[in-house]
DNA sequence: GAAAGTACTTGATGCAGATCAAGCACTTTC
DNA sequence: GAAAGTGCTTGATCTGCATCAAGTACTTTC
């Protein structure tokens, strides 16, 4: 249950036998189903998430009612409302699995003591923040520049495994596109081979 | 020399008198002049640079020569490619003076050292990182699900300071939209009231 | 295996904001 | 202080993608 956290951390900083013993107890396994939330907009969000299994994404709802993906979370990735968890401020995003996952909880008190007592890993969280910041710069300057063919495309060369995993729709909120466009994307670039 | 930086690391962190001294000897002060770049795309970025006083802007060029801001810093914040900088590849962004400005230039092997003699510091820089987390998820949200005089407004809200110091052409690049759309928004907003 | 729900496709139409173009105001230069 | 450069405004036109609408295919339910 803990074998992708284990090398998701080990990559970055060393870790003992007894480092990754430790380490695990500071975790809570969850077992979630496909469409099952495991956090409300407007709710507190208790927990950064490891993701072990499956898929999930975070998603915000605008005044218009239509949905926005945020993030997909994967195998070996990391999710959460960072602002309210660090806050301790309502949510504004919801978390929900897209495929029946397994889940590691980390609570807001259980990674400070984490962080103060396996050595390494408040650098592990520190670089997991930076690569992070870097995604996220890149997708901003995505958005600004690149049309929406474009950006299916780079998405498709960046992550070619959430492209075949989650759904059309999905997929084309993450995009920030409607899944009409997206279906006529799609067509034109199989007709171009 | 060193005022916002000693007040914006010890905010966070606690810092003695030896502390601080110590820290200071990482940073490399630095005056610039407007209009004068400290990072063209294709180097590889050196630092990671704190602003003391001025302003700057990273932005990127694309394919088509349009510019697309990054990122403001004015005092008290920080500025680089994070990406080029952690990893020694080229740069994507330029980063230009807005004003005439002064910054402290901190290395990759200094930041490491940094990290490694002054306690607190690898907590500072997680801090840091995650609140550039929180901002950056918060813009991509902004640009998927905001008109362009929602965006306006918003950043008025969010960083009246930047709207009154930045040129309203870098204004509309952050926001991505043209100048022109801009103008119009400026004074239909105006009308309102 | 009929019925209802859900996901994707395809077509017709509309619109926010881009692009192109020209003019105005202010600032820098020598 | 004339000339050139730079930044902002305003108008006319164009366009990529959204919206609305209807149809098809696949999946779940009992």
């Amino acid at each position: 249950m803990h074998e992708r956290l284990l090398s998701s951390i080990g990559s970055k900083i060393a870790l003992n036998e007894t480092a990754m013993n430790k380490l695990k107890q500071f975790f809570i396994p969850k077992k979630i189903r496909k469409r099952q939330y495991i956090l409300n907009a407007g709710d507190v969000c208790q927990y950064i998430t490891f993701v072990e299994k499956g898929m999930l994404r975070s998603f915000t709802v605008d005044d218009e009612g239509h949905e926005h993906v945020v993030q997909f979370a994967v195998e070996g990735s990391w999710i959460s409302d960072m602002a309210s968890f660090l806050s301790g401020k309502e949510a504004l995003y919801n978390i929900e699995a897209l495929e029946d996952s397994e889940v590691l909880n980390l609570g807001t008190q259980a990674m400070d003591d984490l962080m103060h007592q396996v050595p390494g890993m408040e650098r592990y969280f520190r670089l997991l923040m930076q690569n992070n910041i870097i995604a996220l710069q890149r997708r901003v300057v995505a958005y600004m520049s690149l049309s929406a063919e474009e950006k299916y495309l780079k998405l498709m060369e960046v992550a070619p495994d959430i492209m075949n995993r989650a759904s059309q729709q999905h997929i084309a909120s993450y995009l920030s596109i409607t899944p009409e466009t997206l279906s006529r994307i799609r067509k034109q670039v199989s007709n171009k081979k």
